[in-house]
DNA sequence: ACTTCCGATCCTTGA
DNA sequence: TCAAGGATCGGAAGT
């Protein structure tokens, strides 16, 4: 699960290199299908050019079969520019093939501009797996710095629901606090001008939301 | 399911046009979540320059979020060059947005070189979908789409000053509910796991300060 | 998204 | 037992 392993055959490229740089640890093995086994994923790298060639001569679906068997995240990385495609190919051949692998063989499809788009790609994929995010997304973003007018109050108010800057402000006026808005039965809310029944079941009920299970990390498999 | 319905919004972009002539045949509604709904797929189109700045505003959570939860088969489109990234975000952003969108929201990760392309990858997942290859192919399941219980209570409580989500989280387990934080004295907010006197304080001058419309004395600084 | 920085909290030590 | 010091965590801000 937190394994990364990586093909014998990547030494022809600088991935092995870039991995190091970014401080990665991994192990080289020769690997039967794949390039790069990086937790549960199981990814297939592909310079455009290669992907084009693959395309062609049919061959890229038999490979696209061997990684989805022999993983539960099977995943392929075009590593290029999308436009930099042989003149002869067919402009549907390329997004066809896109579709088809994520369609028909559930593949996921990463992008990555150079190998060191590359390398950066697979070591995040890493550290995401082993430690999750490390913190937990930003929740209510753009706070007010500390000012001595009650703008401090009236935003912590505004986090209600179905509550905005003007909404705070009549609930604020009303109550005299903060505090004492959140205090608030439902029949007092609706007192307020402004908030009827709907808007005051919506505040009590998220005021008193028990916190029984809470995300500290999300955790999603596929 | 065979549905192809393009969200009205996508009427600024060239990819209905582009549809159009590629011979497809789809349906343009105000949708919820996402801009196109194909087969199974709920996707998200984003520029890399809107990505970008979706990274940096920290507004791509949401948005993941949203078709996440709003379909069983979420996905994002990235469009243009991966490249085109404005020079002061950091180099691990953008794959670290990739990596978390895949791990964490279990979205896949499309991307096109334009608009062009992007029309020509939805025709062909359209297609597909739609004539397959004569079997069904086993679509995997998708996360555990577990409504984060409690979590309008910590979008509330962290907007408490010195408090993020992961304090809010502390102060939701230790007091039960959101209104009983805001009930608490300083002594009782101190007692939480986290809290110390400084922070105690500030929430509680936060709870109670009032507006100031009325208040005649200034606070005194030093 | 990532990183850096800073302040607050908590923990350990040693008198 | 408590105070001072240092390690750790979490929040805020900037790229």
């Amino acid at each position: 699960m937190t394994s990364f392993i990586v093909d014998s055959r990547e030494t022809n490229s600088r991935i092995p290199v870039h991995l190091r740089e970014l401080g990665v640890e991994f192990e080289m093995q020769e690997m039967a299908a794949g390039d790069f086994h990086v937790g549960e994923f199981l990814i297939e790298r592909k310079s455009i050019t290669d992907l084009a060639k693959s395309i062609l001569d049919g061959r890229l679906f038999e490979q696209a079969e061997l990684i989805a068997q022999a993983s539960e995240r099977p995943a392929i990385l075009i590593e290029g520019n999308l436009l930099d495609l042989p003149n002869d190919m067919h402009p549907d051949a390329m997004p066809g093939a896109i579709s088809a692998l994520s369609v028909f063989w559930g593949l996921s499809v990463f992008s990555s501009p150079n190998q060191l788009g590359t390398a950066r790609l697979l070591a995040r994929l890493h550290h995401h797996q082993v430690n999750g995010l490390g913190y937990e997304v930003a929740t209510r973003v753009l706070k007010p710095k500390d000012k001595p007018d009650g703008a401090q109050a009236q935003y912590l108010v505004s986090g209600l629901p179905g509550v905005g800057p003007e909404m705070a402000r009549k609930l604020l006026g009303h109550f005299g606090s903060a505090r004492a808005v959140f205090a608030a039965s439902i029949h007092e809310l609706a007192q307020c001008n402004g908030v009827g029944p709907k808007t005051a079941v919506a505040i009590a009920t998220a005021l008193d939301q028990s916190p029984t299970k809470f995300r500290v990390t999300k955790k999603a498999t596929i």
